[in-house]
DNA sequence: CGAAATCGAGAAAACGTTTTCTGGAAAGGT
DNA sequence: ACCTTTCCAGAAAACGTTTTCTCGATTTCG
């Protein structure tokens, strides 16, 4: 390793003589460690300064055996809800001296278990959120990566805490909501197949069929993005339908904007529903109903449980369930006219 | 510190034993060293296996002085602009083997310089955004962060790429295209006071004063937030103005949904410009003109930057500035009737 | 006053790698 | 056939800390 420029980098070695005392002394001094003369506190601190000595992260790493640092495996931060997330996890373990390290995955399941595996390695534990890698590979990587929270994702292991999302319950609530309201007909703009929220969203919507068999409630397949709402419209229209559950909040206001552009008023001539109750649903025009997720508490929770497995006792790892909660706003409305049948 | 469970952790040495070969021969077959015989590698390979070895990432930091992991530092990752630009950085990081630590500086110019030093220590260089830090601070911090790349601020640092949005002429071309479409009764929907970028649209539209004494522009106090547009919907319909400049389109999302709620038609009534271009500013009802940034792009040319100076050469740093594009939407359009005077 | 207990500072081992150094064996040249 | 060069595997040093261990000095107690 080529030294740069003589030797850059001020090491503890160079505080301890500088102050003429032993490394020992030096590291004693620089972690608080009482039982040290303050006359050589005061020097080392005194050199220390003058040095303008930094401890270096990675030989603390090594002899400490931890890093302070925690992974997380997100599948796409362009979307609203992996950045809140991201920014509950990175602030509550902030509060706690910890960093975060990301790993975007881009959608591709492959990427997912590398990054994992990857991030697990350079970090104390990992955050995971991979809706979709499959049953298996989750499974066979779980041990690997032990100090290990999932979200959205659930499993056998006892060791592992999961936060998961009831999308089921939340999509019940946004539909029963709409029929309250009158609706009749109703059309689920579906996300990616594999993805384990929407197959949750599907099956909380079967149990809706079955408790209220008078709905006609289709499936059009959609996405997860503005642009998948947004070429749906002409699809929706075409439906006839009166009420719209999309995806999520993107899809929603996808919609919203193909709806506007064909001039079909909302939620006069339908009404939509979104997911997540991301910052931007309170200001759309009409503002989105919507199931709102405390994705930030998700991102904190998941920080405290990984603290839990990092300190030393393993109290049960818990398994959360988080209930959306259903936010009335603008973009529903009763319907305007019985659906001629 | 108390080895778990009898020796957890397999290390080179393990595997070493295990092949019945050495260290150094082990290190040489994981480094895809040639030069090492085809048996001896074989086994070590086996063995590696069968032991499920990987190499532990802070050793082999400490061993070769690198971490391949870059820091951010942002101010809010609540923003969309800050999410793009580390989108950005991220994406492109990875593409070369390099992963992200974040630090989210909650909007404190006092944690900027903390976060900036500690993210420096853990990572081989930073990406830095903070906007709130003071000139002095930051000239007196930029030394010891050395490989840096600074967005958003600019520095007589040789040593230190900046990558800058033009946010004056940004601004200035908004102003611009409303005056075009017939306003002369312009607000400026005012950023944080102490933010660069709310400086810099300032500097730019004094420009634009003395290039357009014709218009009357005046400046109202709001912030970035949706809130803050949100608000202060009243008081733009007090100044009489049919054009509106807002910080960001944050702001101008707000203000599209408070003057909606008071049945104040956009563009009919007053015309609206944002500025970023978020994803979401296309998908507003009407869909925001705005003046575009390529944050993500910015991200991008921000890592590229820092590989430059992370590989040996030093290949003069560059001092980038970015023009915002106009976007032309529906928020904006002719005006109505010319202003009483 | 002497021996035991206490204390604190320095020497050295440890953390898990990579890489230089070293020495023995094989290969090549005269 | 002998000497020199080449090659490669293992030993050891290095990276920058923390922490145990050791040992001399000071204190305390009998």
């Amino acid at each position: 390793m080529a030294r740069k420029t003589a030797n850059r980098r001020v090491g503890i070695t160079d505080v301890a003589q500088r102050a003429g005392v032993s490394l020992a002394s030096v590291s004693r001094v620089m972690n608080g460690n009482f039982s040290v003369d303050p006359d050589i506190a005061a020097r080392v601190r005194a050199a220390a300064a003058e040095l303008n000595y930094h401890p270096n992260a990675v030989g603390r790493s090594l002899a400490l055996g931890k890093t302070d640092t925690i992974g997380i495996v997100v599948p796409d931060l362009a979307n609203p809800t992996f950045q809140g997330m991201l920014r509950g996890v990175s602030r509550a373990a902030a509060q706690d001296g910890y960093r975060v390290l990301i790993a975007d995955s881009s959608e591709v399941s492959s990427e997912e278990s590398i990054l994992a595996g990857e991030a697990r390695r350079r970090c104390d534990g990992v955050v995971l959120c991979a809706p979709r890698m499959n049953e298996a590979e989750l499974e066979a990587l779980l041990p690997s990566l032990q100090p290990l929270v999932l979200i959205n994702r659930s499993t056998a292991d006892t060791q592992t805490p999961s936060l998961v999302v009831d999308y089921g319950q939340g999509i019940q609530d946004l539909a029963a909501h709409l029929v309250e309201l009158g609706h009749t007909r109703l059309v689920f703009l579906a996300g990616p197949e594999r993805s384990a929220g929407n197959q949750a969203r599907l099956q909380g919507l079967e149990k809706f069929r079955v408790d209220h068999p008078e709905v006609e409630l289709t499936t059009l397949p959609a996405g997860s993005s503005f642009e998948a709402g947004h070429v749906s419209a002409v699809a929706v229209l075409a439906t006839g339908a009166t009420g719209v559950l999309a995806f999520n909040d993107l899809v929603a206001m996808g919609l919203l904007s193909g709806l506007h552009e064909r001039g079909v008023d909302v939620p006069g001539d339908i009404s939509v529903t979104g997911f997540d109750d991301i910052p931007f649903a309170n200001y759309t025009t009409p503002p989105l109903t919507t199931a709102a997720v405390a994705i930030n508490d998700i991102g904190e929770q998941a920080w405290h449980e990984l603290r839990q497995l990092l300190g030393d006792g393993d109290p049960e790892p818990a398994h959360t369930t988080f209930q959306p909660e259903l936010k009335r706003r603008g973009s529903t409305g009763r319907v305007k006219k019985p659906t001629l049948s």
